[in-house]
DNA sequence: CAGATCATGTAACCTGTTACATGATTTC
DNA sequence: GAAATCATGTAACAGGTTACATGATCTG
């Protein structure tokens, strides 16, 4: 239940909204995990059954009440515990890898193409990985003075770009290859 | 529907039961996607309501009847058809991240401990890549002279092979960075 | 005047996992 | 004698996405 884990990591900075916490999702994390309003609204309301949470209403006029939550001792706890525990290896799932598995029974064009606007797709992540979110994370730490829990945050988008940068170079390298197939194949 | 596509796509090879399309899985692509059984049976049975596959019975005395499945000119068009269609980036779910993220509510100890095992972990599907998948593909392109094909399933070992270099590499650099965070923050 | 922001949810649906059900033959 | 291999499924459950429902205030 990661997406629990998440929601208890964030509110142990501070008592949120559900509405602030996908904001969060939204800002930070959203490149590792994400979720919608609809999921994390129910999700809430579980881990206050469990105890891991305490709610306070924030009534308000013309919009909804605001449903703050707080984290309790129990989901400090719980959330220490789950980042403590074993980690497997976390299964891929690639569509695009399938359709380039069966790249042979595509015409070399089409699958050309597929690789360069993956590639154009990944150099625009890796873009807005350095521009818009290292700024986010500089800023979170200006803003809260949490030094350390910044340097976290940091590597988590280090792997992000890692893995934009790999997908980049593979696809030049794929694209190369593929070019040079039907050469060979016709000596 | 990736699944059903790469039914397809193993079913454009040659005709096979769940059974025989499982163990395709297992042994080729299982690093990028899979399914259960359970998954498989009734995925092939919505797929022949659409026309993508036949389906003949090969009887048999003490199992069951074995039920091979063919692909239908309809079905090559599908695959076809998805394989062309343009590819969003997939978006990624890691747990293993969100725990890094907040790592900072964690003993130092306990997080380097997850990245070294988390480490390990990665090289032995690094070393299973080089050992025993690569022979997989050789053997197979061997065994079906799909030399062709050869290359594209050579391309998607590649990217695994990249993925856990990836994630070794990174895994190095995070724990010496942690190492030297609680240094520098006592100057 | 259109779209974003704030703020909460429910219901239907799709995908994937786990557990259950059956059972002979072959291999260690 | 236990485990793997061959061969098919169904049912319950968990997680996540999409669509629906409401509605005022602020920004361009």
């Amino acid at each position: 239940m990661p997406l629990k884990h998440a929601l208890l990591g964030f509110l142990s900075y501070q008592p949120m909204t559900g509405y602030d916490l996908k904001q969060h999702f939204d800002r930070s994390i959203y490149y590792f995990w994400n979720a919608k309003l609809s999921q994390i609204y129910p999700a809430l309301n579980r881990m206050r059954e469990n105890g891991w949470l305490t709610m306070e209403v924030d009534y308000q006029e013309d919009r909804p009440n605001r449903k703050v939550y707080h984290i309790t001792e129990a989901g400090r706890g719980e959330l220490q515990r789950w980042q403590q525990e074993p980690t497997d290896v976390s299964s891929i799932r690639e569509p695009f890898l399938i359709k380039v598995f069966f790249g042979g029974r595509l015409e070399q064009g089409e699958i050309l193409a597929q690789l360069r606007h993956q590639m154009r797709l990944h150099q625009e992540q890796l873009t807005a990985y350095h521009e818009k979110v290292r700024e986010a994370v500089q800023q979170n730490v200006e803003a809260t003075g949490m030094v350390r829990e910044g340097v976290f945050w940091g590597l988590t988008l280090d792997m992000g770009i890692r893995y934009e940068q790999g997908w980049i170079e593979w696809c030049e390298e794929a694209i190369d290859k593929i070019e040079s197939i039907d050469k060979e194949l016709m000596q």
